[in-house]
DNA sequence: GTCTATAAAGTGATAGAC
DNA sequence: GTCTATCACTTTATAGAC
């Protein structure tokens, strides 16, 4: 449970809690540097000042974000593997370490839940070039992982096809994340508004679903031995 | 099998086409009137006098692409249902009416098939304010239609549970036509090079399996009599 | 229809006073 | 560290000549 904000100045951590709140809102291209000096009510200079550049400061901002994220993932995972030992981690637990850190229920910035998954869906759905080489680089070691534990748990799953289902689950996570409200708004309200604990809920059905297509299910023993405890 | 081109005065149509391969390539935000006029060998002011505004040359830019992927859902819908008179469409033949007008296999415009899907893809990871009226109604017609067919071919999930997985199925397509090289990138090659059709493929095993989460399967018939023909 | 010229506003960045 | 003032551009949009 580490803490999201890393030891700062007061004014730099207002800025980046301004320039946070307006990424989530409108998207990096679309704010400015005036944009965020205002609503942080500092100096137009304040930013280059304390980031260097407008560039400087996004990618602190998603490095802020993607890092905790990564470490948490990555935490999670090991603790699963641990709480496994030799076995194979249940395809669902895994999901839900890929997955639970991207949604704000882990650890929360000052950003309601709302805007926080926003931004952390914004930062995922980044295009190459965008993205910080170092912060591309972590994505990377997560999804490594995550793929060998996956492959483990679906052995039967040919390992290109595997890939493409993860890459069709990302996809749907990052959708959820930056269009709940959209989804709302198109289905009339018929979604509902159910929390984040159970969107992920049904989002794990789902993705299990998906990334088990083909594979043999054993004969239903509704109560095997390792199904009796702790999941 | 209409064309996606209206008849359109010469200039138009080179801006048009000019337009569409810079938002493909950069998205909507990061490209200026400029950049079009200088890529079209056109006029600064073409723009102006041809869409009245940025703002216009972009709704004309989506309505063009979203309109036709709009009807042809709505052709392919009505064809399954001719096909299966009574009888409930297969999942699989639904979600491939849903999807296919997405991945640029139907209609080409002057675009290679990877521009048209990233340009596909930007349109509809649009949020609200983003998207022209008339478009998101457009939409909003698809989805309705679609919900309905989904509903009746898996009676028994609930429809707050359907809503929120065809959520998650249309953010793997959005996914999947805007982060073909990332996943290629992301995977050290290992995704291989599939065409656009063993793609679709893939996602349509993995996105019926992950709508039909839960639902009881007949006991394997293997060769029911309505599956004898035609699919 | 196409062009030049220009308006009016906004951009990121910085020098230099305090 | 904070601020003002300003530079050097770029942006969309338009008026008016051709």
């Amino acid at each position: 449970m580490r803490e999201i904000k890393l030891s700062q100045s007061e004014p730099k951590r207002k800025l980046l809690d301004a320039a946070e709140q307006l990424f989530a809102e409108r998207g990096f291209e679309a704010v400015s540097v005036r944009d965020v000096t205002q609503l942080a009510k500092a100096n137009v200079a304040a930013v280059n000042y304390h980031f260097g550049s407008r560039e400087g400061m996004i990618a602190l901002v998603i490095s802020r974000y993607v890092t905790p994220i990564h470490e948490e993932r990555i935490a999670r995972l090991d603790a699963l593997e641990k709480k496994w030992p030799g076995k194979v981690v249940p395809l669902e637990e895994l999901i839900d370490a890929f997955v639970r850190p991207l949604a704000g229920t882990v650890r929360k910035s000052d950003l309601s839940e709302q805007l926080f998954c926003k931004l952390v869906g914004r930062i995922f759905s980044l295009q190459g070039e965008a993205l910080p080489p170092a912060v591309e680089e972590q994505m990377k070691v997560s999804i490594d992982r995550f793929m060998k534990a996956f492959a483990k748990a679906l052995p039967t799953v040919p390992s290109e096809e595997l890939i493409w289902r993860t890459h069709f689950m990302a996809g749907g996570v990052i959708h959820m994340l930056l269009n709940q409200e959209m989804l709302h708004r198109l289905s009339g309200g018929a979604s509902g508004t159910p929390t984040m604990e159970g969107i992920l809920a049904r989002f794990i059905r789902f993705a299990a679903a998906g990334l088990r297509e083909g594979v043999e299910v054993e004969p239903t023993p509704k109560k095997g031995p390792q199904a009796t405890f702790d999941f």
